[in-house]
DNA sequence: TATGCGTAGT
């Protein structure tokens, strides 16, 4: 075989991996009689540009010679799936001399990741730059939308080309700034096809899609990306026609054409015409058909999802995690926990030959980047943990915030959020306190987003000091802190407390907004505030604009219901100018039956009913209303109707946490091992409160 | 003559 022919084969992957058809790609790798260190670089480079990564990095290692060319693209593989401490150290520990391209590589996986500082340190240690590395410095600067850096680096820049100049158009775009963004624009020496899509794109993001096509019309030369842009920029501007015309119109399609296409039809809900371009499309590739699975994710239509996964020859990260998100949408964490355990996990090649050939006695360390392997990614542990919590599933998401620090996975603010949730949700105060630890540890001490979680958990532990420490703690509260901790003072008795942060946050300036109400009526109700919980609903739309919900008014029956105004009461909830709901009717039974009024409880315990045909709680309470009434006939009435509507008891559950282990009890479940001993204690507590007077009410 | 790495656009 001649070296000619080599390189005709070479390039033909090249431009198979380039054009959506990466599996015919590897092929004709596989087929070519012979094959040079540039076929092996040429098929990685592949894997690498269709997002690929597990497959570039194991013909990597299978590689029988390796270059700097191949080098430089393992390292970009690493920094791609955010491996940066991996890409690193084959970085440093390098057997050859570092090309520009190769530091070019590690400053650009910093940037990507968000390390500008650790960019730029490498970028001054660097002996000698060239252009590109200027410009990936550059556009370290402008997307992390620091463009006041941006602007300096550029200024001083020793030598510029259009690269440096699109990059400042589209950094400007990203913050919003059109006005410098086409001062730029028009700025630029010879301006590319790029310029012309960094602006285009740029207006119509910005919802300025009539200055975008003015912008398409009077290109010079159009590519198939421009053409993408103009698409996607109607269907951003939900011009779907527009956009469906000028997809039949393009003179050549690719992947991203039909994908931004498809995409569209899918923001507008129209899921059929979304789907037959699918079928129509002639080389699927996995983010149209993840944008289809999304499509019918949004639609409640997870069957039709699934198949559509099921079809995918290379699943992506991006996939799985978009079909375990539909899962955990619709509630169904089993099959969300079965997809997990099936996402592939670490590579069968031996990543440890690869690695053992870098850590000659560093095996520690070879070992640590071992562990670290696996295609799930944060996202994947994110979405099932929060999953659990939604669902309540509180155990299960402690259980896999364990399970992710077992296998070195780093939380983020998302997964001690979760976290914390669980904790709050079933007052799991020492595993609370265990998280809030670890998060200051990992440096989210100050984060706002970690930090409400942890006003909540505390809160719902019955710490309030603890929240209101973290509340100080917290960096710029905001809307959300300021309610947690009003709910948490609410929660815990505290009502003038809660009215005063109320009134400290006002001064503050910020808007409350109706979750805030909620939790200073509540607060009042408890405390027994019964005026100022009045004006304060008065307030509402008087002063604040803040459209009363029914669970405000539920508050409000709560409120003078308590205090014996049932009348009042009952009046409110009959004027409402919205639909009442099964909590404010509660609201008033629950006073009816506080103050024994039987005629307006049976009201009100008929509407439960009605709204909540379901919940045995209800017919309970209506059969005991009746009871008191001395109707027995009624009481038989209810016991038929819950028969006819097939209600069936769904047992309770309660969980406490005792040295750091959480039990859980069911209601008629004598699995629990000191189930008798709790009974046996409640039995003497009800005797004691017996004795003290207090008749607790055990229906 | 021809192929593979690092920076900008869908």
């Amino acid at each position: 075989m001649s070296n000619r022919n080599t390189v005709t084969w070479n390039s033909m992957i090249s431009v198979f991996a380039k054009n959506d058809r990466i599996n015919d790609a590897r092929q004709l790798f596989d087929q070519m009689p012979e094959r040079n260190l540039v076929s092996w670089n040429t098929m990685i480079s592949g894997y690498l540009y269709n997002d690929q990564i597990s497959n570039a990095v194991e013909l990597f290692d299978k590689m029988p010679e390796r270059d700097l060319y191949s080098w430089t693209l393992v390292i970009t593989c690493y920094t791609r799936i955010g491996e940066l401490e991996k890409a690193r150290y084959m970085f440093d520990q390098l057997p050859c001399m570092r090309s520009p391209a190769c530091w070019n590589a590690m400053i650009a996986g910093y940037v990507k990741n968000g390390g500008v500082v650790d960019a730029r340190k490498l970028f001054d240690e660097m002996p000698v730059r060239d252009l590109v590395t200027w410009n990936t410095m550059l556009s370290g600067y402008t997307q992390n939308e620091e463009m006041g850096m941006a602007l300096k680096f550029f200024e001083k820049m020793e030598m510029r080309d259009v690269v440096s100049w699109n990059l400042m158009v589209h950094g400007f775009v990203e913050v919003g700034d059109m006005d410098s963004a086409y001062d730029f624009f028009r700025r630029i020496p010879n301006p590319n096809v790029v310029s012309w899509v960094t602006m285009l794109s740029g207006y119509a993001r910005n919802r300025r899609i009539i200055e975008a096509r003015k912008l398409f019309d009077k290109m010079p030369e159009r590519n198939v990306v421009a053409w993408n842009a103009i698409i996607a920029g109607y269907c951003q501007n939900s011009l779907i026609d527009e956009a469906l015309q000028l997809f039949k119109e393009m003179p050549e399609k690719n992947s991203a054409s039909w994908t931004a296409m498809i995409n569209g039809f899918v923001c507008v809900g129209k899921l059929d015409e979304a789907r037959n371009l699918l079928n129509q499309m002639p080389y699927k590739n996995v983010a149209a058909q993840t944008a289809m699975i999304s499509g019918y994710i949004q639609n409640k239509r997870i069957k039709e999802a699934r198949l559509i996964f099921n079809l995918i020859k290379s699943r992506d990260v991006v996939a799985w995690n978009t079909i375990i998100a539909g899962y955990v949408q619709c509630g169904n964490m089993d099959e969300a926990v079965k997809l997990f355990k099936q996402m592939p996990e670490k590579n069968s090649v031996s990543w440890n030959t690869l690695l053992a050939g870098f850590a000659q006695g560093k095996m520690d360390i070879a070992l640590r980047i071992f562990e670290q392997m696996g295609e799930r990614n944060l996202v994947s542990w994110n979405s099932l943990i929060s999953g659990f919590t939604q669902n309540g599933l509180y155990m299960d998401a402690l259980w896999y915030f364990v399970l992710m620090a077992r296998e070195g996975k780093r939380p983020d603010q998302s997964t001690f959020a979760s976290g914390l949730s669980a904790c709050a949700n079933i007052s799991a105060l020492q595993i609370g306190k265990q998280i809030h630890n670890l998060s200051a540890k990992n440096g989210y001490v100050s984060d706002l987003f970690v930090g409400n979680a942890l006003i909540t958990m505390y809160s719902k532990c019955g710490r309030i000091t603890s929240a209101v420490q973290v509340f100080n703690d917290i960096d710029g509260c905001d809307l959300i802190s300021w309610n947690a901790l009003i709910a948490g003072y609410a929660l815990n008795g505290y009502g003038k407390e809660a009215v005063q942060l109320f009134q400290e946050m006002k001064i503050k300036g910020l808007n409350p907004d109706q979750v805030t109400f909620v939790a200073v009526l509540s607060a009042c109700t408890h405390a027994g505030l019964i005026d100022q919980g009045l004006t304060l609903f008065k307030s509402m739309t008087e002063d604040n604009f803040v459209e009363p919900l029914a669970e405000h008014y539920a508050c409000i029956v709560d409120l003078l219901g308590r205090a014996g105004r049932l009348e009042e009461a009952y009046q409110l909830l009959i004027g409402m100018p919205i639909k009442a709901n099964a909590g404010t009717w509660g609201a008033l039974l629950g006073a009816c039956r506080i103050h024994r009024n039987l005629e307006l409880g049976k009201v009100a315990a008929e509407k439960l009913v009605e709204f909540e045909p379901c919940k045995t709680s209800n017919y309970v309470l209506l059969s005991n209303i009746h009871a008191e009434a001395g109707s027995w006939d009624e009481v038989e009435s209810v016991r038929v109707l819950m028969k006819d509507k097939g209600v069936v008891k769904q047992p309770g559950r309660s969980w406490i946490e005792v040295e750091n282990q959480i039990h859980s009890f069911l209601s008629e479940n004598l699995t629990q091992p000191r189930t008798k001993e709790v009974c046996e204690t409640l039995k003497m507590l009800i005797g004691h409160l017996r004795n003290s007077g207090y008749m607790p009410d055990i229906t």
